[in-house]
DNA sequence: GTCTATAGGTTGATAGAC
DNA sequence: GTCTATCAACCTATAGAC
């Protein structure tokens, strides 16, 4: 991600780095040890000093890589859409790219989701600033949406945001390949947020 | 919570559970020392032995605690509700209780949420157990909203529940006391739910 | 760039006095 | 029932050889 770069030390961090976020998924922030992520590595523990100033620098790059690595999905999602699509579709496809990306590439993005509570408080404070400038993506969308009438006035637009993509999030814990598809689950999302479960007989 | 019993040995438990569900909820649970835990129920470290045999049965009776009172809101939630309600309104009398105990009394609840993926194996395994069945009694309203004709066709019943208690699961990380109340919270959910977000003209 | 060795600190748990 | 004292295990981080 962000560097297929050239130098040795270049290629040695990525390994570092995706061997720290399967760790740091499996076992979270404080049961992780710099020697089961050098292990994963393979390398010895006090190699990883010269990659990395310390376990906060390591944690803070997974964390990030976790936030980005899902905007990215999410903003690809909605540019692959016709230039026709309204706000509620590129909600839709965001929703899609995010969970694709957070169910199958899975590692940043579930370790991010599972360490935010347990990381020191300047390495959360500085992370959090990033994940809101995700949230202020969705909220635009909503936004226009809202504007252009395809959400009723009733609804609260930043709880509305909040409550989808908290199912979002929370699907890493339940989620079970052998169900339905990422696309599939997304679905029954949209679905559900656009029309309701009731079938049109039984609405107000 | 479940005695509110007689014995000191008693009152000095529930006196530890409180002290370690807070402990745990603020920073998760390899990152909890005993002594922390000990140094809010007024005592030291040493003395949590004699009520507890080590730091696994702790964290598990919080997790315990944790689900049995989140599913005890949500039953009584139901049990206010007039005789005639049908199973949506079932539903959303749950999830009302199932948040406010999640957002007011919280210590249990969020710790539990928040501690799912550090805990030792076999606590987690067991604690999935009581987990599963209060899924179960979220999954019975929702299969009597189908036959009764609340809930179209399709829609997958499992996928729903999931997403929709994700989003409650997930509030705890984002909710603000300063906006909407947790039950005006509960009811853009319901809402949305029931209904959808596009007002009649636009749906199809 | 990576290794080995180790300093320095914290933790869960135990033993025995009171 | 609670305290103090302590052990053994483990951790992050550093220093210096290669």
């Amino acid at each position: 991600m962000s560097s297929e770069a050239g130098t040795k030390s270049d290629r040695t961090r990525e390994r570092i780095l995706h061997a720290a976020a399967q760790a740091f998924r499996g076992s979270g922030y404080a049961l992780t040890s710099l020697r089961q992520i050098a292990e994963n590595a393979g390398m010895q523990a006090g190699s990883l000093y010269y990659h990395f100033a310390n376990k906060d620098e390591l944690v803070e790059a997974v964390l990030d890589e976790g936030v980005l690595g899902a905007q990215r999905a999410a903003e690809a999602a909605i540019g692959d859409l016709p230039a026709s699509a309204n706000p509620l579709e590129k909600i839709g496809a965001a929703f899609r790219g995010h969970l694709a990306y957070t169910l199958e590439e899975a590692d940043f993005a579930v370790a991010t989701l599972r360490m935010l509570h347990q990381v020191p408080d300047a390495v959360r404070i500085r992370h959090l600033r990033k994940q809101r400038a995700y949230g202020r993506f969705y909220a635009r969308l909503f936004e226009e949406a809202k504007e252009q009438g395809l959400i009723r006035a009733e609804f609260d637009l930043s709880a509305l945001r909040m409550l989808l993509l908290g199912a979002l999030n929370w699907s890493p814990e339940w989620y079970d390949p052998a169900g339905l598809s990422p696309d599939q689950l997304v679905r029954q999302l949209t679905a559900m947020m656009e029309s309701g479960v009731m079938p049109p007989s039984k609405r107000r």
